[in-house]
DNA sequence: CGGGGGTTTGAGTCCGTTCAAAATACGTGG
DNA sequence: CCACGTATTTTGAACGGACTCAAACCCCCG
């Protein structure tokens, strides 16, 4: 987790050719010429928590990656409503489905956590696209992925109780968030507000309460604010059950 | 709609070279030598209404263009039970997500109506996708177009009430098959099923048969069988009304 | 200490589900 | 072309999960 503490540093210290983040992501099909490239027109910033990256209507002129932190993407109707869509972590890319298909964001960005962020220009990415037909496939796959997961997230939306997608939610955030105790229980600290919660899951705050109401009564997890506690993962692993594979 | 009668010919006797489904697809982008691989890799058939091109867990080898006829992808969960996840059209292109992504199908595909389909080998496209890449662009695109939709799908679902989503719903269809009739009110044929329907409103089949009735009580529209007639497209469009962008 | 936003709780309602049965459409063979 | 068996669609009645509106509560921060 920690073989460089220094990942945190100033941003304009670090180089591409060696970013450890860079070679997660899709950029590390590049070669030594066109992480040149890349380096050169890459600018990095940071963010503070609440901190909005780009709001939707923004032109999309290139890409992001997240070097640290985490970030929300939410979208908003015409009233001015918005909703959390989904998070993105350390390694991970915003903004290039909009990037491939249109010219404005249709979200928005929002640090959730101080941030780190880089942002390869478009004129830079159209031409490492062209130079190398292997990074549009890295999209390609990223993108598809990105699919999977809405229509899974839509099947999970239409089929699954509110009480179910949420022991669902716990376990993905689990993944990225928990660590464990001593006593085997698993803790963690939410990224995220009831609202977001209930966004999320495609339904109320209130409906959110109660739910986390309902997992306390049946000790499935504890919730304190944002910190929760999972004291047994089979019982969690329980509530789902049901899922397609 | 038919300058050219003979599309719907053996599908051995058309080339790629003035197949005008080509010029409307991401395969526009190829120049003559490519178009020429395209051509010589290419193999088309024929489906009857309810034979299935592929099955979820097959082996992915290559993509699928639908030349003519309407295609339904169908997702499987472990119980058996099947739901209908989205229908696809001439000239629409399909597996190229799992083609991307994975190594094999993640849903199955089934045709609604006779179906032409057009099928490009793995090799095919990899040649073709490294020769230029714009045609990676072009796919670029179409999935940032499927995720788009899904999203919107996802809030549509976790937002609006089911009567809303069965407006919209015929909203879409009827673009692609309603016809007008003299008094100015629409015709159409659903090529889907009631629990068809119900899959992609995530909703119940009951629940259909029920909205249904309430609007044709309300004279949005009238069906009989799969048969509908919208009398009057603003009163459907009144239903929609609380649609973000 | 006194807001003020986010969160929780309460009570009542409604939409959609569930299970069951009736009705209709559909395909097949006589 | 009709009769039959099956599958789909419709209807009914009862239930329940999630929503709505509203008030109380609790932190967090100034």
């Amino acid at each position: 987790m920690s073989e460089n503490p220094k990942r945190m540093g100033v941003p304009g210290a670090t180089s591409c050719f060696n970013c450890q983040w860079r070679e997660r992501s899709e950029w590390c099909v590049l070669d030594h010429e066109d992480v040149r490239i890349l380096d050169d027109s890459k600018s990095s910033s940071q963010f503070k928590p609440g901190q909005v990256l780009f709001h939707q209507g923004d032109r999309c002129d290139g890409i992001y990656t997240v070097v640290s932190g985490t970030v929300a993407i939410r979208k908003s109707d015409i009233h001015g409503n918005t909703v959390l869509v989904r998070l993105r972590h350390e390694g991970e890319t915003i903004g290039y489905r909009d990037f491939f298909t249109g010219s404005e964001y249709s979200t928005s960005a929002e640090a959730l956590s101080p941030v780190t962020m880089c942002f390869v220009h478009r004129d830079a990415v159209q031409e490492l696209l062209t130079h190398n037909p292997a990074l549009g496939l890295g999209f390609l796959n990223q993108l598809g992925g990105d699919l999977k997961e809405a229509e899974e997230a839509l099947l999970r939306t239409s089929r699954l109780s509110v009480r179910t997608r949420m022991a669902h939610l716990l376990l993905t955030l689990k993944d990225r968030y928990a660590e464990a105790n001593d006593d085997g229980s698993l803790a963690l600290r939410l990224p995220l507000s009831r609202q977001d919660i209930a966004d999320i899951l495609g339904t109320r705050a209130e409906t959110v309460a109660r739910t986390i109401h309902a997992l306390e009564v049946d000790n499935v997890a504890t919730f304190s604010g944002r910190n929760v506690i999972i004291p047994d993962l089979d019982s969690l692993l329980d509530e789902i059950e049901l899922m397609d594979e």
